[in-house]
RNA sequence: GUGGCUAUAGUUUAGCGGUAGAACAGCGGGUUGUGGUCCCGUUAGUCUGGGUUCGACUCCCAGUAGCUACCCCA
């Protein structure tokens, strides 16, 4: 025997498989966000996972760290310059844009859903294709509809379970975030040299950046610094004012942070982000735990050559959001690979009449299940009983003879003769009998 | 991109400078016309490449991968 080692071929860095195993939980995130998304009124869009790598540079920002070192960028054979998506409304609003949907009924509201590419390290959390879900409305100024999309948010983390703070934030408009900047500047300028040598560096590329940082100097001059909120342009400051006033009185676990600052260039005013509670991450909370965010982008559709829109979004973290409904307690996930009915057989005649009558029934509507590759009836029970199943046809010479199924209850064991045509009427009359409801569905 | 930690069957892991052991899963059987429990059997492993050594899974170095902190973000 030589012991030749065959090589192996690795997932791509930061790439990874959603085994079977793993998607209920991610069934059961995606069935709640389509059910949320629709029942207020958001319609799907599905856009290609590939743009023109120019899209994101205008749109996101050549400054920002997602477009200038984590994008994977390449030239296709006819030389176009096209990017992995790294993010989703950037595409959004150019569909919005190239499909004239401003003339549609307003608000217009979207939420897509698929894997997004950023070339960044890969840890916890964090991975190099990822999912998102995202929601994004168009055309609507009204801060009413910041405050929805926290409330809705709110109610989506609810109905998953996972405990969550909302951090809410004002980054203002650009007039006056450039009055405040300045302030910012002069006040951190007097500070510079205690700041860490990251901050240095954003200090002169990205000041806003300074006010998240984690280094325990920084924070400390940070906590003195002025803050955005208090040098609002009155129009801004009055939008902020109502987005709270909405949220006061609701249930929603939410704060104000004024260190919400976001990566991408395109937000203003409204952001938030969204964290799993303390409580619920225990001890191990990890540093990637933004389960979601987003905020305003007002002129980001002008910006990509659109008319003057308004509009906001926000998008989801799915992979970060299946790693935490992994620890919710009292989950009941509906197992969609469960049946009520098994058919078994033994024989080869049995074997191809049982062929036939899976389909039969399956086409009825009832919850079927076969193992019909096997051919000892021991292991095709033991196969029902694994996958859970109520009752079990089997199928055998004497049936075949007899024109007759045996229709056994798996949990009592008992059994009963019932005549071949007569297989639909009694199934359901016993499922039903067992509570079971008849001719389910399988959900999607 | 900068650090830190880790690497043994599919999974979780034990171990020793000289024969690598278990549990779970898988497969087969006890029981080819009756599943769960139980019993028996069986498949399968030291990340890669160097070095030290009579001998390395073990010690050293490098690579690679995974995890993780920073960064960034979802």
């Amino acid at each position: 025997m030589s012991k030749k080692k065959v090589k192996k071929f690795y997932l791509v860095k930061g790439f990874k498989d959603i085994l079977p195993e793993d998607q209920l939980h991610w069934e059961f995130v995606r069935s709640k966000f389509f059910n949320v998304a629709r029942s207020y009124g958001y319609d799907r869009i599905d856009l290609p996972i590939l743009e023109d790598s120019k899209l994101f540079v205008k749109g996101v920002g050549n400054l920002t760290d997602v477009v200038s070192k984590e994008m994977f960028t390449f030239e296709t054979l006819g030389n176009e310059k096209v990017s992995l998506r790294p993010e989703g409304t950037t595409g959004t609003v150019r569909a919005y844009i190239e499909h004239g949907m401003v003339n549609r009924k307003k608000p217009v509201k979207m939420f897509y859903m698929g894997p997004m590419f950023r070339y960044d390290k890969p840890q916890a959390g964090r991975y190099r294709q990822f999912y998102q879900f995202g929601l994004e409305v168009f055309a609507e100024e009204d801060p009413i509809i910041d405050s929805q999309m926290i409330y809705m948010t709110y109610q989506l983390f609810d109905e998953l379970k996972i405990p969550v703070v909302i951090k809410i934030n004002s980054i203002g408009c650009p007039k006056c975030r450039e009055k405040f900047l300045k302030t910012l500047k002069d006040y951190l300028k007097k500070n510079k040299s205690k700041l860490c040598k990251d901050c240095q560096i954003r200090y002169n590329k990205n000041i806003l950046r300074v006010l998240d940082c984690k280094e325990k100097k920084c924070r400390e001059i940070v906590l003195e610094a002025p803050q955005i909120l208090d040098h609002l342009c009155d129009d801004c400051n009055k939008h902020f004012v109502k987005v709270l006033e909405y949220l006061e009185d609701s249930q929603i676990n939410y704060e104000l942070d004024p260190f919400i600052v976001r990566g991408l260039d395109y937000y203003n005013r409204t952001t938030f982000e969204v964290l799993p509670t303390e409580e619920f991450c225990g001890g191990d909370s990890g540093s990637q735990n933004a389960l979601a965010g987003g905020g305003r982008y007002d002129y980001l559709v002008k910006n990509l050559g659109g008319q003057s829109t308004p509009a906001i979004g926000m998008a989801f973290g799915m992979d970060r959001i299946v790693n935490a409904l992994k620890k919710v307690k009292d989950l009941e996930l509906s197992n969609i690979n469960t049946s009520d009915v098994f058919v078994a057989q033994l024989g080869d005649k049995a074997r191809k009449k049982v062929l036939v009558l899976f389909e039969k029934l399956r086409r009825a509507g009832f919850s079927i299940s076969e193992s019909i590759s096997k051919t000892s009836l021991g292991q095709q029970l033991e196969e029902a009983n694994r996958l859970k199943t109520r009752l079990a046809l089997i199928i055998g010479e004497k049936e075949l003879l007899d024109k007759t199924v045996l229709i056994r209850d798996m949990e009592s064991g008992n059994q009963e003769v019932v005549p071949e045509n007569k297989i639909e009427s009694v199934l359901e009359l016993r499922l039903k009998s067992l509570d079971i409801s008849v001719k389910k569905v399988r959900m999607r």
